[in-house]
DNA sequence: TGGGGTGATATTTTT
DNA sequence: TATCACCCCA
């Protein structure tokens, strides 16, 4: 597929910074690729030169896909397609000396550094209540640049700001002694580095001579500092991004970014996509109609060549109950209709829980269904042992992965053993992993107790020197074995069946790492993988979730970036989107752009469901339609349901049937 | 060590 | 109201 007249002219413009104002579906993705296939055929750049930014890995792994493709079997050896955290862990590895790390640091997971700072709030103000807000609020002030000093200077009145601004320091300081760096640092200290040493800059500069960013509208302070300092006066940077999409100001993006460009940039270019390759005429007038309630910095008006397409069906139901067997209904026959694919449905809502009864009403009906969302591989519990164990290998002073696994499986190592180490090693300013083989400990501990810790420490050791010299993998599949890691999870596991899921995770990420291997080539050592793995879900794989043949169940955060021919956005009512908390703090127009975002999504047909009553805390409340379908062109819609009165039970019999009905002349069909 | 009882919480989530 | 995390006790 070619590219058109807007597209072509920001791939060939090179004269300096560009910003592509992409609206939804216009192919903001091809339009990176190509640009990154023209800076390499056309202008003779080499791939290593050239670096471009995701948020995702997904769209990293996609963005990384389509540039082969492109090249036609030519491989772009070195080119950096990387998320914004990969970019930053690449600069922090290469520049351990510099910041005062030490080689092979780790990466602490979000849960691993809100235990770090329930043991600090427990320690310091023996209350720990407060571990969630100042988590995020440390994360927060990371996230704009904000140091531990500034903090201080920065919190006065608010409690929490208090608790977190008195915190951050000395979680700083166990960070460093740890050698670990949580996800922000990944963003804050690369900045911080290049604010100080210009030299170090400099060779970065030189290193990525042009620099691609997508989703730009999702940057925050830290990682528009990042992209400022790396474009440097040379203005190779083309970021591309649509404020319209911008949802999630609410952790710390700041779509005000894309005029700041224009402000710090004053050469800036900008273009403009505006062609959809998506939607029906209908549903871009409806989602433009809709978002210039909006301000705007930059103005832009979508259109396509697709037709007008079907007018956009509004179904008022009884109750959220009635919304989802409606919503499944109409999918069934839809289907059966058109001969479509389940694959082809999207059921897009505004927060989690909604999607429960859909989930419900899709498996009573036997439909295959795909679930954005869950818990991520990393959250599970044998998942992060065995990370900790892998961290462990590679840094030794990482003490957050040392209590972990110390006794996990069981060492007969105690809480009380672990305290008198902790007091020991504190005591003489090492970690507690060093500490296990200190002479001196022998005389704090009975001898059986520093004779279990010598010994597990010594058995690491072994392992690490084996993961050094031969094969990493080897050494950790060793590592299970010798921790008999199995048979923990046997005793430790509800019944047999999760014991073995719970294995199976085990050896899918021993698998994973494998692969993670394999494609990396023979120069990544145990440290390199485990530092890549810290950054990745291994959920975002994708491959089955796309061609298995499901209908999606997604928020509308999740379904950004995708597309489906059919479209229901459901729960279209006030309070649940514009949100309640949104409308309470006076601010509805990121609420808007999430509406948006779901009209975007549709490709042929889309559907607005309401509910005039939904079940909220175990009672049935009334509810008004959202304010946004009132901003939607009326003539566009076609409204069903809501008048007639019908008997709840007599209602749900035949909606029962209904469906039952339905099924058969599927399944017949 | 595990199960039951209790209390907080109910927007969105990636790395 | 439903769920879930966490705590305490047997």
């Amino acid at each position: 597929m070619s590219l058109n007249a807007q597209q072509r002219a920001a791939v060939r413009y090179l004269e300096g910074p560009l910003l592509v104002l992409a609206g939804a579906g216009s192919g903001k993705t091809r339009l990176i690729t190509h640009k990154i296939v023209h800076l390499i055929k056309t202008c003779g750049i080499t791939p290593q030169h050239i670096a471009a930014v995701t948020f995702t890995n997904k769209a990293s792994r996609e963005m990384q896909s389509r540039v082969a493709d492109l090249m036609g079997g030519k491989k772009a050896q070195g080119l950096r397609v990387s998320t914004f955290h990969s970019l930053g862990l690449n600069i922090l590895r290469r520049e351990t000396a510099a910041l005062g790390y030490r080689p092979n640091f780790s990466i602490l997971d979000a849960d691993d550094c809100s235990g770090l700072i329930r043991d600090l709030l427990r320690r310091e103000f023996s209350d720990d209540s407060q571990v969630k807000a100042v988590h995020w609020q440390i994360s927060s002030w990371k996230n704009a640049m904000v140091d531990a000093e500034q903090a201080l200077a920065l919190a006065d009145g608010d409690a929490v700001k208090n608790l977190a601004a008195g915190l951050y320091g000395q979680y700083q300081r166990h960070l460093k002694s740890y050698n670990a760096v949580d996800f922000d640092d990944l963003i804050f200290l690369p900045v911080r580095l290049f604010a100080d040493h210009p030299d170090i800059l400099d060779v970065w500069q030189n290193r990525i001579r042009y620099l691609l960013v997508d989703e730009y509208q999702d940057t925050n302070s830290g990682q528009y500092q990042l992209v400022r300092a790396l474009t440097g006066p040379r203005g190779a940077l083309t970021a591309v991004g649509d404020d319209d999409q911008s949802i999630y100001a609410w952790r710390g993006a700041q779509p005000e970014n894309l005029a700041l460009l224009q402000q710090d940039f004053p050469n800036l270019k900008v273009i403009k996509l505006e062609q959809n390759y998506r939607s029906t005429g209908r549903i871009l007038k409806a989602a433009n109609q809709l978002i210039a309630n909006n301000p705007h910095v930059f103005q832009k008006a979508l259109w396509c060549e697709l037709g007008y397409g079907d007018p956009l069906q509004v179904i008022e139901t009884r109750s959220d109950e009635h919304e989802a067997e409606v919503v499944v209904s109409e999918i069934l026959s839809h289907k059966f209709k058109q001969r479509t694919d389940y694959r082809d449905y999207a059921i897009l809502y505004r927060g989690n829980h909604q999607a429960r009864l859909f989930e419900k009403t899709l498996r009573e009906q036997r439909i295959p269904y795909f679930l954005s969302g869950g818990t991520s591989f990393f959250s599970y519990v044998e998942v992060k042992d065995i990370m900790a164990y892998l961290r462990l290998l590679v840094n030794s002073d990482d003490d957050s992965a040392f209590l972990r696994v110390v006794n996990v499986p069981r060492r007969e190592i105690g809480p009380t053993t672990v305290e008198k180490l902790a007091d020991y090693a504190g005591g003489r300013g090492i970690s507690l992993f060093a500490a296990c083989f200190e002479l001196g400990l022998k005389t704090q501990l009975p001898e059986r107790a520093a004779t279990r810790l010598e010994q597990f420490a010594q058995w690491l050791v072994d392992l690490g020197d084996r993961g050094q010299r031969g094969d990493p993998v080897a050494a950790v599949r060793d590592m299970i074995a010798g921790a008999n890691y199995e048979l923990w999870l046997q005793d430790n596991s509800k019944d047999e069946k999760t014991a073995e899921r719970r294995m199976a995770n085990v050896w899918e990420l021993v698998t994973w790492m494998q692969r993670v291997a394999e494609q990396a080539g023979e120069d990544k050592t145990l440290a390199d993988l485990v530092a890549h793995m810290s950054l990745m879900d291994i959920l975002d794989r994708g491959e089955e979730g796309n061609t298995a043949d499901c209908v999606h169940l997604l928020t509308l955060h999740a379904a950004k970036g995708l597309e489906f021919p059919h479209v229901f956005l459901v729960g279209m009512e006030e309070s649940l989107l514009p949100h309640r908390s949104s409308i309470e703090a006076g601010d509805i127009e990121e609420e808007r752009r999430l509406a948006y975002v779901g009209i975007t999504r549709a490709r042929k047909t889309l559907t607005f469901t309401f509910s005039a009553k939904r079940k909220r805390g175990g009672e049935m409340v009334p509810r008004e339609p959202s304010r946004f379908l009132a901003e939607l062109p009326s003539d566009d819609l076609e409204w069903q349901g809501g008048s007639r009165e019908v008997d709840p039970v007599q209602r749900q019999e035949r909606g029962q049937a209904h469906l039952a009905n339905l099924r058969g002349l599927l399944s017949s069909g």
